[in-house]
DNA sequence: CTATGTGCAAATCTTTTGCAGGCTA
DNA sequence: TAGCCTGCAAAAGATTTGCACATAG
């Protein structure tokens, strides 16, 4: 389970519709269904494919487990999500797009945002000579005390 | 390709040989030529179980790709390697065992130490009540400028 | 000798792809 | 209508597992 996800309302419905034509993408059935979940809240979500798979037949939608992976790598492709890579066996999807850190539930393998402004980098390593930063990943990887 | 391993030479295996005892692991031949490769001249490697495998085969070593994979399991397992998640499709192992930022190649998928002396995190965020920080992992993602 | 490793092939799991049919603009 | 989407099943990779045989201590 990734989370509670939103009850597919009207609302959720157009917020996800809103968010698909920022980018431009048609609203088909399918990737209103997704989007609703992933956005309808305006809440930051970390979906895995499973996950929102899952959540998606729950709402009583008809989707293939095939296009959620293939509409959830065309919305990283459109901006609209941002894959983060901390589990080798499983990929995370993520709302929010700005470069910010993760706490990483090592025990129930859950990803949820850090307060970006409680992490502070003084300094950072220089990139190498013909290179530049495409991003900086910080996971904070949790395990229960 | 993983970097340039080091021949099998005697040196580098009674290294690993004694690597393999610091963490009372039996010395079989398979194991002797892993460990060679791995820590064989002493410097940090970031093996993957795929490259490593064809590092063994190109030394003339019988290996299997399932005894890779297991072994380096079995050296995490045993303290000796660390793993390192940076790319969903792939898993890295790390010789260097402390709480360390890397780079990683996006255009070539290799993964190598960030000076850690140039990393200074000021701050971090605090770990929810009821968890401690198991490890901080930073990923410089870098591109070719 | 006995517990541990190893090899191989087959199984598993996540993710991608090919192609025929469906639906949006 | 034309082209983009979707569904399904099959393919593709990475990694793990089961089991018979080999080997270190």
């Amino acid at each position: 389970m990734d989370g509670i996800f939103d009850q597919n309302s009207i609302a959720a419905t157009e917020r996800g519709i809103r968010w698909l034509g920022e980018a431009g993408l048609r609203p088909t059935r399918q990737r209103v269904a997704l989007a609703a979940l992933l956005v309808g809240d305006g809440r930051n979500r970390h979906a895995t494919a499973e996950g929102l798979y899952a959540a998606c037949l729950a709402c009583g939608e008809r989707v293939s487990l095939a296009t959620v992976y293939n509409t959830l790598r065309a919305f990283c492709e459109a901006g609209l999500l941002q894959e983060v890579t901390v589990d080798a066996t499983r990929s995370y999807f993520d709302t929010r797009l700005d470069d910010h850190p993760h706490f990483y539930w090592e025990d129930t393998a859950e990803l949820t945002d850090a307060p970006s402004e409680e992490l502070q980098i003084a300094r950072l390593p220089a990139p190498p000579p013909g290179t530049e930063v495409a991003r900086v990943d910080v996971v904070i990887r949790l395990r229960r005390g």
